[in-house]
DNA sequence: CTGTTAGCGCCTTCAC
DNA sequence: GTGAAGGCGCTAACAG
């Protein structure tokens, strides 16, 4: 019964409308709610219901150019950050009969290119996109050329386009002198390169947090590179096999998390006791760990909800504005997995309340 | 530049047509990589390049019957499983180009009728679906009424449906011994209920597991509901707070592992130690707990991918057998959440090589 | 309010 | 090989 031809004969307006003894037309209007009299309504809906009458969407696409469809394009799916954000917006857009594509660049540009042209192709009606490079000329090139909004996600290429940005550089800040006040100075953080907003933004809090104190961030400690695990793992065990380690690490994405957790596996290095730890993302995670871990979280789900909202909004054409950028706030959740540690040896007579312990690892 | 009206009046073969010299025809043709003469593809092709046209694929699903469309339902994209499933069958349908629309149930029947009328509505080619519910009558004849194919993810409800399930019986039974095989016998499992094939097999293969030996199982021990994290908090609670107690737990779905974990920190169970601990599928949290959790694992991408094959054979219609049943393995990864165990007392002389302490938590 | 009609953009016969 | 014409199913004018 499955894998017959393709889409078999199936129920038309037209069949519709002489079962029901009336117009195509009304037929069609019944389908779109415009005013009929109740009982032509009645009739046609009736008619509808005994046939098995479903509406072709093809074939409405086609005449009103609208597919009620959007696309969600992401490095990958599978990354509980991006299949959280994919949840919040399928929920959005289904509550107004938008169906949601989802696609995955693999952090490739070529894949992302031809992914962004078959949608295209497909007349999809709005785009959401965290792009795999911010400095890509090529896909900005593309995404300004398209005739259909896009929401940028996490990301900033330019100013003409809506966006759905974190506050991570708030949300670094507010971590970094939270691990300050425990003591900390040899703080260390991995997270994503200069081209991708999460990693710019998270790399510029973390300095701004130091020179609010009047302190130099060791260059040596400040990991830019990408938001997976593998360079989680590659740098955590860097930086923790070097002679002077950090008393404190930061890891500056969900999945550096994973990468950093195994090599301090590796290294044998005890959360808090060998080194204090921070992780971006809320997942259950840096929940369920033992210790649990302190994170800089956000809601994720509601990223995709506001990211389908604006979307749905400007689809509407409601606004002719300009474009929008709207924030997601963060927020530092402190568990278990940082430990207070002495003040380094000050020069000057600085006040601190230095336990007698020595800093870093034993 | 966003916002504006729908899909702008594009370029269609017939612009294209006009520039190049020829017939709506050959440009078709040309499209469709039918025979044309090299230099009327070349003509049509510099054409199509130089207005930037890109083919209305939904005038051509309107023309072809045919959307190059399938979709993917599911409980809950944002949990892992699910997600990686999303992952490899896009990964195989975009080879192949087609597009894939994901949508969330919620474990919410209603929903999943909802959308899966929507699914009839824009004429997708196939669907995959994990069905909330095998035993509704409701959704099994919905599904059997679509005219496109079908394929279940681990879920079975009509010999006439291709499916794709996971081994669990087998992989429960792997993981049954080894706990017997460490000297377990008070062993407890939470999982879903018989309505859900994941639910029922490793329920299944529990029992079958302990007849092998000629055990009985405890059915208090023996806990199935739902696949969420609620149901394993609540129930592992419930276990855990008992008189008697299980030496070994297993968490029968990785959403019920998160519950499962939440329960044993708080009332301060400590793996191996109070509790040996086994849960399935090998996400990130069983991997970086500490101790690394043993579990039941498979291949999660991997059904997605295969599911997509199938779907892909079905829909281009080179098979017309009936329904196929695919297999994926499950393999036992041994970690470190169990311990050994001595063997309780028994009336008959038995051999076993207990060790002298005591079974169960102090 | 309701019926009639002309396409939307494309593919696919059918003649040539 | 190529051009001309019909129609997929629907909506949006336009008359009535």
């Amino acid at each position: 019964m499955n894998g017959s031809t393709p889409m078999q004969r199936r129920i038309s307006v037209r069949d519709v409308a002489r079962q029901a003894g009336v117009s195509v037309g009304t037929v069609s209007r019944v389908i779109n709610h415009k005013p009929v009299s109740p009982e032509m309504s009645a009739t046609v809906n009736k008619a509808m219901r005994d046939m098995g009458y479903t509406p072709n969407a093809v074939a409405q696409s086609m005449r009103t150019k609208t597919t009620y469809t959007v696309a969600l394009v992401v490095n990958d799916i599978s990354n509980p950050l991006f299949s959280s954000i994919a949840k919040g917006a399928e929920q959005i857009l289904r509550e107004e009969n938008y169906s949601l594509f989802i696609a995955n660049t693999d952090n490739n540009p070529q894949r992302e290119k031809l992914i962004i042209q078959s949608l295209v192709h497909r007349r999809v009606d709005g785009l959401m996109i965290a792009v795999a490079d911010e400095t890509s000329a090529d896909t900005n090139s593309i995404l300004r050329s398209l005739d259909f909004p896009v929401t940028l996600l996490d990301r900033e290429i330019d100013l003409s386009m809506d966006a759905v940005c974190d506050e991570h550089a708030v949300g670094m800040k507010t971590a970094v002198r939270y691990l300050f006040d425990l003591g900390h100075r040899d703080i260390a953080l991995i997270t994503g390169g200069d081209n991708v907003r999460p990693g710019r933004e998270r790399a510029a809090g973390f300095r701004e947090a130091f020179r609010e104190r009047g302190l130099a961030v060791m260059d040596t400690w400040l990991r830019q590179g990408r938001l997976d695990a593998p360079f989680g793992f590659a740098q955590a065990r860097e930086i923790l096999s070097a002679q002077r380690r950090p008393t404190a690490l930061i890891a500056g994405g969900n999945q550096i998390l994973s990468g950093v957790l195994r090599a301090m596996r590796q290294l044998q290095f005890r959360i808090p006791n060998d080194l204090s730890l921070v992780s971006c993302d809320d997942i259950d995670l840096a929940v369920l760990m033992n210790p649990p871990i302190t994170v800089i979280a956000r809601d994720t789900e509601r990223i995709g909800r506001v990211a389908a909202e604006l979307l749905l909004r400007r689809m509407s054409r409601i606004i002719k504005t300009d474009a929008i950028k709207l924030s997601i706030p963060t927020e530092l959740i402190v568990r278990d997995s940082c430990r207070p540690v002495s003040l380094p040896e000050v020069k000057s007579g600085r006040i601190d309340g230095a336990d007698p312990r020595g800093a870093g690892r034993p």
